[in-house]
DNA sequence: CGAATTGAGTTTTTT
DNA sequence: ACTCAATTCG
């Protein structure tokens, strides 16, 4: 492609942010107004007006998926292959960088990446053995996550006293625990930014290697940085040609994992002459669903204030349904999914339901299944957090890293083979004693023989074992694989279909070396499992990010879970809230529906439930209002004065599953019915004819 | 040591 | 309601 055919499509300001290369620059990017495009053309731009080459053009996305399909696009533009490009996640491109420099900072380059799973493992053991009450784990995690997200150091916090609202027993933890994740040679998700962040600041002639290899610095949702993100951006780009970053404060909506919106406010202070380009052309949504969001957001202080527009129609109004209780709200969305697929424009792929917290796709997919909608779930249960795929990663992860102390309890008696907790305390004890690992301390259990011999055998079986596994890094990961559950016996008497699970594991690592099959699972995430093509995508609000479908339905529209309950104290947690909502509403292009039940269990009681706030932002002119009650009647809306109309809520007089007759056809059974009044239509499937729409008023079936 | 039962705790969002 | 963990029993 050329240079000239990079701008062609592009609208005046998406224009002039592609070819401002002078400075530090800003785009101020509203929902669907063509984000990604831009990033994309500018990267190809750069190559070829300014023979900037991939390597040197550090760019950050915040999903693996969106760098791959960035990655995607951009080849496409580009002649020059991309294998040494630097577009990734922050975790992804740290842990690169890292694992070529780690050593300055005293580990060792192999080092292991613990997820969320196996800090929580880590954490509940130091609990335990600190004798702080084992519950608070999660609790703990979070605050160590948001301190090192914050770049603090466990000395810093130690030497910081009142600083960032210390804790002596957090304290504790934190030392605890930093400690022994060197001591495992082990880095977890936040340390990958923070450490990067130290190496650059105490070794500054490595990150003049990095800062003047990168001559431009491209951030993608920006918004959504935390402070380690943040700083990791400055350090980089201070010697490069030019850095833009690329978001839209409306839609952060990742507080909770230390995004700051207010970098968006600190980048135009730290970077003076900072340009800023709003793109506020919607491509995505009807001029109906553009008005609604707007309404919404506009509601929320402190936000760069931005006026998005389309040249879309008007398109169909907005829905949204009051309904009696949860299995109603799901009974309904499946009848309206269905009813709008046998309209025939959509197929169930373009149809999303979203929802605030996953336990919601409960009752979803229920209703779903009885419908027999096809649908995925995505996010949910990774394949990767399956216990025989964790068990195997551990094995993986050990033989990288023997001493890798989570992996290794994880596994030590998995399959069983006789060392139970007797044996492990003895040996948790030992290596605390020695300061060792805890598989160098079966080694000098076994090699001291102070152990009963039936305790030394075993023991000594586990360090052969893992010998002779550690011989597998030099394989492929599938070989590796195979090896190990061979060795381990790991597949002895285990179901088939977890069986199955490690099989398919074991194709999914392709032609991987065990290191970096390890870095891709360990830094993939669920939210990069593909789409499928033709079901219903269920998904939370946060994992629709990024994505856009033609029909969306937004489900749970209550106090109490849109704004969800944990949030409604907080100022700031509730316009969070709102910016979660409106990044739901967004993410339609043709159909947005909305839905809330009347009553929800909740805490596994039956609650009342008020209808969210947020609905009373949405203006009702470009919106149909319908509530429906216990006993099927209908009545307006109640809570606000507007021009909602309610629509009569037509039960299929054909129901589902009765059998018809068909002059041509014969008999048949009716397997849907939809539309209202003259425009009832009916799906009859005919034994031996195959399924047939038909209009009632013209097709002259009979009922039997 | 391992299986089974009881019991407690937990329900946001995820790189 | 449900999951996950500890405890108890075999």
């Amino acid at each position: 492609m050329g240079i000239d055919e990079l701008l062609i499509g592009l609208n005046p300001q998406q224009r002039e942010a592609l070819l401002y290369t002078d400075g530090p620059l800003m785009v101020l990017a509203g929902a669907g107004s063509g984000k990604t495009k831009l990033i994309t053309h500018k990267y190809a731009y750069l190559n070829r007006k300014h023979k900037v080459s991939p390597s040197s053009i550090f760019t950050v996305t915040f999903t693996n998926k969106a760098a791959n399909e960035m990655r995607g696009r951009i080849s496409s533009f580009l002649s020059n292959d991309l294998q040494n490009c630097w577009i990734g996640t922050f975790h992804a491109q740290c842990n690169r960088i890292l694992r070529k420099e780690i050593k300055a900072l005293g580990y060792s380059p192999g080092f292991v990446i613990y997820d969320q799973y196996d800090q929580y493992n880590l954490i509940r053991h130091i609990l335990k053995e600190l004798k702080i009450y084992e519950a608070l784990y999660k609790g703990v995690a979070s605050r160590i996550g948001s301190l090192k997200a914050s770049l603090v150091t466990p000395e810093d916090f130690v030497s910081a006293g009142d600083g960032f609202g210390f804790d002596e027993k957090l304290a504790k933890v934190y030392v605890r625990y930093q400690d022994e994740l060197k001591r495992c040679n082990a880095l977890d998700f936040d340390d990958l930014i923070m450490l990067t962040v130290r190496l650059f600041r105490e070794f500054p002639d490595i990150l003049r290697n990095y800062s003047r290899k990168f001559r431009h610095v491209l951030v993608d949702e920006f918004q959504d940085t935390n402070l380690a993100q943040y700083e990791l951006v400055k350090l980089l780009c201070s010697d490069s040609e030019g850095v833009s970053v690329v978001g839209d404060d409306d839609q952060s909506i990742y507080r909770f994992r230390g995004a700051e919106v207010k970098n968006i406010f600190k980048f135009e202070k730290d970077f003076p002459g900072l340009k800023i380009i709003k793109l506020e052309q919607n491509y995505r949504s009807t001029r109906n669903i553009l008005h609604v969001s707007s309404s919404v957001i506009s509601r929320n202080s402190l936000r760069k204030e931005k006026q998005l527009w389309t040249d879309k129609s008007e398109g169909e109004k907005v829905h949204f349904h009051w309904l009696p209780d949860e299995e109603d709200e799901a009974k309904y969305i499946s009848k309206a999914l269905k009813e709008i697929y046998l309209k025939g424009v959509f197929g169930y792929g373009d149809m999303a339901i979203l929802y605030r917290i996953n336990l919601q796709s409960r009752a979803l997919e229920d209703a779903l299944r009885r419908e027999r909608i096809p649908y995925s779930i995505i996010g949910g249960m990774s394949f990767y957090e399956r216990r025989e795929i964790k068990d195997i990663i551990s094995y993986l992860k050990l033989t990288l890293n023997p001493h890798d102390n989570v992996s290794l309890r994880r596994t030590i008696n998995t399959p069983p083979r006789g060392i139970g907790a007797a044996t492990l305390n003895k040996i948790e004890q030992e290596s605390k004693k020695d300061g060792v690992s805890l598989f160098d301390s079966i080694k000098r259990i076994c090699r001291a023989r102070s152990s009963s011999q039936m305790v030394f055998e075993r023991l000594n079986g586990l360090v052969e074992m893992l010998e002779r596994l550690s011989g597998v890094k030099k394989m492929k990961a599938s070989e590796a694989i195979k090896m190990i559950v061979d060795v381990t016996g790991y597949a002895d008497g285990l179901e088939e279909d977890r069986i199955q699970n490690i099989a398919e594991f074991m194709v999914s690592s392709k032609a991987d070396s065990v290191g970096d099959f390890l870095d891709r699972v360990s830094l993939y995430t669920r939210m990069d499992e593909a789409h499928s093509e033709d079901s219903v995508s269920l998904m939370t609000l946060h994992t629709a990010k990024g994505l856009e479908f033609p029909v969306v339905f937004i489900v749970g529209l209550e106090e109490g879970l849109l704004p969800y309950f944990k949030s409604l104290e907080n100022e700031d947690e509730l316009c969070e809230e709102r910016r979660i909502f409106y990044v739901g509403m967004t993410r339609a292009k043709d159909i947005l529906c909305m839905t809330g039940a009347q009553k929800r269990r909740v805490f596994s009681k039956l609650q009342d439930q008020e209808p969210s706030r947020f609905l009373s932002d949405i203006p009702r002119d470009c919106c149909q209002w319908i509530e429906k009650v216990r006993c099927g009647s209908l009545r307006e809306f109640p809570r606000k004065k507007g021009n909602g109309r309610a629509v009569a809520y037509a039960l299929p007089s054909y129901k589902t599953g009765c059998r018809v007759r068909h002059p041509k056809w014969g008999v048949g059974v009716v397997r849907d019915c939809y539309g209202e009044g003259d425009d009832m239509k009916v799906c009859v499937n005919f034994p031996g004819v195959g399924m047939k729409r038909l209009a009632l008023k013209f097709a002259q079936l009979e009922r039997i």
